[in-house]
DNA sequence: CCTTGACTCTCAAGTCGCTCGAGACTTTAT
DNA sequence: ATAAAGTCTCGAGCGACTTGAGAGTCAAGG
């Protein structure tokens, strides 16, 4: 049996860590001394600290581990997750690398005041159409790929030339990059079957998109690392033609990545003439 | 002028985060209604609020970043920032995939209740040395790296052959990867000049490093990935043993690293025989 | 003009995984 | 007996927000 500080050298794990993991209730010491209140380990508790440790590490949260500890995990089990944590990495990087790319353009929006260089908005009436899609909340933005990727694979082969473009419908109040509530699908030329199941058992519905008569539209090129430049673009071009944002933005996909070519999207916002009225100021006077 | 809402979906940045920017000073609102409160942002606004992202996605804290605002900082300051940051993700790749070297070492000791494989105790006495030395109280571990480096450029250079083994101390009272007190240096045969300055100021100063008669020691392979189990494994024998750590542990780098082959290092912890006496535990009475 | 619903406000508290400090004990060595 | 080192509990703090309650504001439709 060691007491705290000696355990700590043993596994490598700070003290305060030790403490904090008992009162959590996630990693218990062997034995506490009933006067003193002091902790005892033993090293046969490695293991066990051990797990927690590894799951850890693997991204878990400590409620999730607490969770886990109750299942057995086989080390089987771990091991796959070792595997899909080291895929995990390695995309991150390329996400890191991306996102970089996408600092880069927010620093070409600070050195042009004005960098609207290639991105003209334009004023287009929409007419309605039918919309096969689905609608959800994901947690992270970036899950949303992956039903893009199912999407994709599945609906062009079953409806060929009959498709439209695929479009995304943002439907948050405001931005936001997680929880974000996204309706995700294709427009659709006629009348088709209503519905289409994934693989991943979400399904996509046909219904009516409205149309709009004034809405602004600008290009985004890339992945996402414009996509701060094009809004950019749009917010300057409302401001100075005095209009506001009037509903849901759109972005429609015109052109899929390839090799050699990537992301076309043009991003679509209904608009409406601003109310003139500036805030509720009255005219500045001195006091 | 835009509302908060749709400033936020202009700026990509949720509603809550501006809110946020503006209470803490960082970020304000072009205009605020006296009367309503209601934050009101211009398109004009976006290079300022790019700026923040920018620095913040470079790492700096909120806190840096309004203090770098007043310092007007060029683009081509923030572009240096950037390559740097491009150099650090790479860097942290590295380490992210040692990270999950060190987990594969966890999970093998979870697999065999008792992997010591190749681990064995081994007790010796210590002679007492001269240690060429300096001792330092690093923010993070990984920051000894440099100074190690450093040390092994300019110190084996001046000493020739009369150079001992490389050997750090981990002064802390329990285990920690943050504010680690370290003390690295070389043993040294004999008398030598007494100080060595290293390019970064440290200095090495040389002093008497007292004899141990009972040292539990144990052989670690690889950079840090097997750490925690040559550890484990001295804990093991410890508790077996009936011994207690007793004193502050020392790393023996027997071998450097070098291309082939990996770090060799000894893990030398003082000890004595453990008081005996289970915690203040009366004999377990049924009540 | 009133209602409705979307939007906004402030302020407080919660998040995660610890770390740090104060103040009071306990243990161990001299 | 005393001093130094280690341990205890409890509460607050970190960073960068997010969430929720409760109240107020705004614009469109009836």
């Amino acid at each position: 049996m060691f007491k705290i500080g000696d355990f700590s050298k043993i596994a490598q794990v700070p003290v305060s860590q030790l403490r904090y993991y008992a009162d959590i209730g996630l990693f218990e010491p062997g034995q506490v001394d009933p006067f003193t209140g002091y902790r005892y380990y033993s090293a046969s508790q490695l293991p066990a600290l051990n797990r927690i440790l590894v799951l850890k590490d693997l991204g878990m949260t400590l409620d999730q581990i607490r969770g886990a500890l109750g299942d057995q995990i086989g080390a089987e089990e771990v091991r796959g997750m070792l595997r899909l944590q080291k895929a995990k990495i390695e995309q991150s990087l390329q996400e890191e690398l991306l996102r970089l790319r996408a600092v880069e353009a927010r620093l070409r929006q600070i050195e042009d005041e004005d960098d609207s260089e290639g991105l003209e908005v334009v004023v287009k009436q929409v007419p309605a159409q039918r919309f096969l899609s689905m609608r959800e909340t994901f947690p992270i933005m970036t899950e949303t790929a992956a039903v893009v990727g199912e999407m994709m694979q599945i609906v062009p082969d079953r409806f060929g030339p009959k498709l439209g473009y695929m479009t995304a419908i943002l439907h948050n109040a405001g931005y936001s990059f997680e929880n974000v509530d996204i309706e995700m699908g294709f427009a659709v030329d006629m009348a088709v079957e209503s519905s289409v199941r994934l693989p991943s058992e979400r399904v996509l519905a046909v219904r009516e998109l409205p149309a709009v008569s004034t809405m602004a539209t600008v290009a985004r090129l890339g992945s996402y690392e414009n996509n701060c430049r094009s809004y950019g673009a749009l917010g300057r071009w409302l401001e100075t033609h005095d209009y506001a944002i009037d509903g849901v933005a759109r972005e429609v996909f015109l052109e899929m990545p390839k090799e050699g070519c990537d992301f076309v999207v043009e991003i679509q916002v209904p608009i409406k003439p601003a109310s003139t009225a500036l805030p509720s100021s009255p005219p500045a006077l001195p006091s």
